[in-house]
DNA sequence: TAGATTGTTAATCGATTAACAATC
DNA sequence: TAGATTGTTAATCGATTAACAATC
């Protein structure tokens, strides 16, 4: 078992894709769609599709195929799009402001509650419409409004010193755009790394080896 | 084979990490690594690592370990970190305007060159050193300077329509935030997607079922 | 009913881990 | 030399693909 829900990461991995794919055919007018033709969309195989959505249920129909609109639904709740948590944004950089005002976090499962800064200067600012409040403010609005992600957008070293008073203040998932790898110092937490310089590092490697 | 240069995607995927690891490592004084000692600093087994490596030759002694300074320099060149790459950069909205700023492209393969908007507003603004130009100058600027990386940071329409052009001016990598499956129109090109909807809705399935 | 397509089992393929001889 | 640790082969494990009976 690699992953705690007992599904493998792999799949995991392809989940929002699937949803993602199925909300863009739900607007062209067919109902049903068979593993086959999703498969070609998708550029996988029939048969890892249907071995992916088996893993949560039967959601198809033998000599029919699956319903769009239903099957849609079914992987956003599998995902849990459905249910929103509130989530804090630390750091009011020029990235934590792009990620503030570009993500669709309502359609993602979340809601931006609170943005935080140290920087006193920002302070007051608006960003789509939540105030930046100081860090100091932080257990203060964590006992009054339970937000229970982080969106880390600061340095490395901040986000390692912070880690651990957020987990006291009960956050159980970050959004980690930092360079550090916070499940090593704390094993139980959940943490999904946006490591962009990685991913430009591999871009790298793969226009060198085309 | 899975990938044009034989080997691994997920071997591809680890290196940039190796890489950071190594190099925080550098700064603390010792010259040597063991496979064992990297293995638990990084969370993975000595075996992969070894194996990892070894894919791209011998870069270590028996009874000895690793050099630090020369295996990280030796994956800086495998990952093609010291041939700077011409990369401009699609979209100055909020996203665009972030990665710009924010990225250490340099240090990663690349060199920002040029950065393009169609708001006929932005015309003109300095981000990071560089005017915005109007995407009607592309051509012209393409013939020019030859950049053979574009970092897509235009909403999934404009990025579908733009691809084709783009690849008709030589771009043969394309860093990808937009979210648009650019492979499967073009099975040709070099892309590194940076799906940020689909890290996020991964998170919320990761709370879920933590 | 006949055709289509799923759910699921079996076969294949690839990746990770373990083991150990080579060697510094 | 003895100890350590690699490079590499073999064993295990897991993921993907193929096949097909079940069934709509």
């Amino acid at each position: 078992m690699n992953h705690p829900s007992g599904i493998s990461e792999l799949v995991i991995n392809r989940l929002p894709r699937y949803y993602r794919f199925l909300g863009e055919i739900m607007g062209e007018g067919n109902a049903r769609i068979s593993s086959r033709e999703l498969s070609e969309r998708m550029g996988l195989t029939a048969s890892q599709i249907r071995q992916d959505l088996n893993c949560f249920g039967g959601f198809g129909q033998q000599g029919y195929g699956y319903n769009i609109e239903q099957l849609h639904s079914e992987i956003g709740k599998i995902l849990g799009l459905d249910q929103p948590k509130k989530a804090i944004l630390i750091g009011a950089g020029n990235l934590g402001r792009a990620i503030a005002t570009h993500m669709a976090f309502e359609s993602r499962g979340f809601r931006l509650i609170g943005i935080f800064d140290k920087k006193e200067a920002l302070k007051g600012q608006i960003i789509k419409g939540l105030p930046v409040r100081s860090v100091e403010d932080l257990d203060d609005f964590c006992r009054e409004n339970l937000p229970t992600c982080a969106i880390l957008c600061i340095p490395k070293g901040e986000a390692e010193e912070l880690c651990g008073t957020l987990i006291a203040r009960g956050i159980e998932g970050f959004w980690n755009f930092s360079h550090c790898d916070l499940t090593l110092k704390y094993p139980g937490i959940v943490v999904e790394n946006v490591h962009l310089g990685d991913s430009l590092a591999k871009l790298s490697y793969n226009i060198k080896n085309k």
